[in-house]
This record gives structure tokens, sequence and C-alpha cells, in this order.
DNA sequence: ATTACTGCAAAGGCTTTGCACGGGT
DNA sequence: ACCCGTGCAAAGCCTTTGCAGTAAT
């Protein structure tokens, strides 16, 4: 078990009070929270914190490859303590995003062909080092609706 | 071959000029763009088009199911008139997002196992309807550096 | 005739930035 | 002692909204 104070320091990170809180936070969230949900989260246990620097420290994380940036589709970014591959399911609403367990993500991550991302990579000249799987989650109809079943993917 | 008139009749949409040329110009596009490369896009070849127009069309279009939102990093919406399941290709640096040629992303996307998602679906109590794959590209390093090989994931 | 869509401009979220101060190394 | 990180508030970007006019059905 390393401390965040060691993860910090093999990467070159000063271990302040802010920045040490926040991602231990972060780390413990189940749901990935956007900056201002982890802003209210963390700032209740911690003296002198503000936004901007929750926003500075997951900005500094995510360089350091410690946080992921979540992508979403509505213009508020959310963010991820884990770095491992790993599935999420996303609602349409919006509103939260959830981890898939880890079996069914490395089951799929498994499962994308090799070669095939290696010659995506050389057509574009870029290297292929990332994969962001999101499964996108709506209510479920009461009856048997025509449309929309699990099976339309 | 439909025309853009017949679909959205088909969808109950009013074909305005301004809609119609709003799809008819992304679904040109190769690249997926923001409403702002979009209207920028669209402004020249159309009379009487305000940006605002350009939001809500996407809007409209998107609820109908003709256009995808594609999630970004960067809090800058992005959108993709083929709603076919297809991967997309992002860049880290969030400047861009490319499709990944039809055959690559049906063998992964026929490569997820159904079972697997049904039963996430009925975990969460609901409907697990879309997926949306984005593979990341970084910069080719020229030499062979050690950490972030196309093998990472 | 009715109703939805448009343009414009203002307002609204989320995020970044400039600057002076304080804390980590 | 040095320099990065922080707080605060202002500015910035992207998007939505209110309203009056216009166009589609």
């Amino acid at each position: 078990m390393t401390t965040t104070r060691e993860l910090f320091a093999t990467h070159s990170l000063r271990c302040t009070r802010q920045r040490m809180a926040v991602y231990e936070a972060l780390c413990e969230c189940e749901q990935h929270p956007t900056a201002e949900e982890l802003f209210r989260l963390v700032k209740p246990r911690t003296q002198k914190l503000s936004l901007a620097t929750v926003y500075n420290s997951l900005e500094t994380l995510t360089g350091a490859g410690l946080v992921r940036r979540l992508p979403t589709t509505n213009g508020c970014c959310r963010y991820d303590a884990d770095t491992s591959e790993h599935l999420h399911v996303c609602f349409r609403s919006g509103s939260e995003i959830l981890d898939v367990p880890p079996g069914l993500s490395h089951r799929l991550i498994e499962g994308v062909p090799r070669d095939g991302l290696e010659a995506i990579g050389r057509h574009l000249g870029m290297r292929i080092d990332g994969i962001c799987v999101q499964l996108i989650a709506a209510p479920e109809p009461a009856d048997g609706s025509p449309n929309g079943r699990a099976d339309r993917i």
C-alpha cells in the first residue's frame, strides 16, 4: 500500500494539503464526480480550499496520469482516479457515470483486436494508447416495447 | 435514396431551410464538427442562419435520433450524422474525432458479450441501448520509448 | 390560421486565468 | 530561499433562453 505522499513524490508532484485531499476524495468516489461535486465533498474536511484549486489539482493529476478525465456529452467533465482500463455506464440523462464490474470490462477489452488498432495507428501516424468504452443506459420500459431493445446494438 | 425532406417528414420534423442545411452539411462531414465549426461551414451557403439555430437544430435532430452527440473531454460537443454503431478515434489534444473504418468497428462491436450487457442492464434496472467506443491517439514517438506503447491497453 | 422555428442578444454554466500571497521543498 | 500552488475574482468559452417576428403545415 503506497501512500498518497509516496505516489505524488514518484510523479514529482508537490504534496499540498488541498491536492492530497482532492486526490484522496476522488479515490474514494464510486461514481465519477464533476469538479463541482468533488469540491462540495472535499471542502468541509479541508481548510482553505477553493474551487479553482480543485480544477488546478485535477488538471495536474490528469497530466501526471493519476487521474482520468471522462468524456461526457453535456459539457461538464467527470473525473476518475482509477486509471486502469475499464468500462463505464453513462445514462442518457447525462446525470451520472458508473463503473462496469472488472470482469466484464476485462472480457470486452481483451476482445479488442490488437492488430486492428495497430493498423489504425499506423494509418494515422499516431499511437493508439487508450480506449474508452461507454455503455449507454436508458430507463427500462415497463413493457417489451418494440424499439430500443437490448439487442439494438 | 431518401431525401432529407422525406427523412424529416418521417420523424415529424419541419423542413426549414436552416435545419435542412445543417443536417445535410453534417452528413457530408468526415470529421465530426462542433456546433461552431458547422456554423462556419453552413453559413456561407445559407441565407439567414444564426449560431443559435445551429444549436437548436442539432438538439432537435439529436432528440429525433438522426444525429448523435459525441462525448468529449474538453467541454465542447461534437456531432455525428452517422448513427450506426461505429468506433471513433479521439486525439489526446481533443482537437478532432475521426471514424474507425466499418470493418474494425464491426469486428469490435460484435465482440461485445451480449449476455454481460443484459446482466448489467438488469442490475441497474436500465436498458443498455448503445455503446460508445473511443480509441485514444497520441503522437507517435520517434523512437521506441519505453512507456505508452501500442500494447499498453 | 395555427404553431413551430428563427434571429438576436442577453444570460447561464463550467472552466481558466492574472495576480498577490502563502506553503512546500 | 526559491518557486510552485493557492485563493479570489474576473474573464473566457460554449450553450441555452426570452422574446418578437417569420415561415412551415
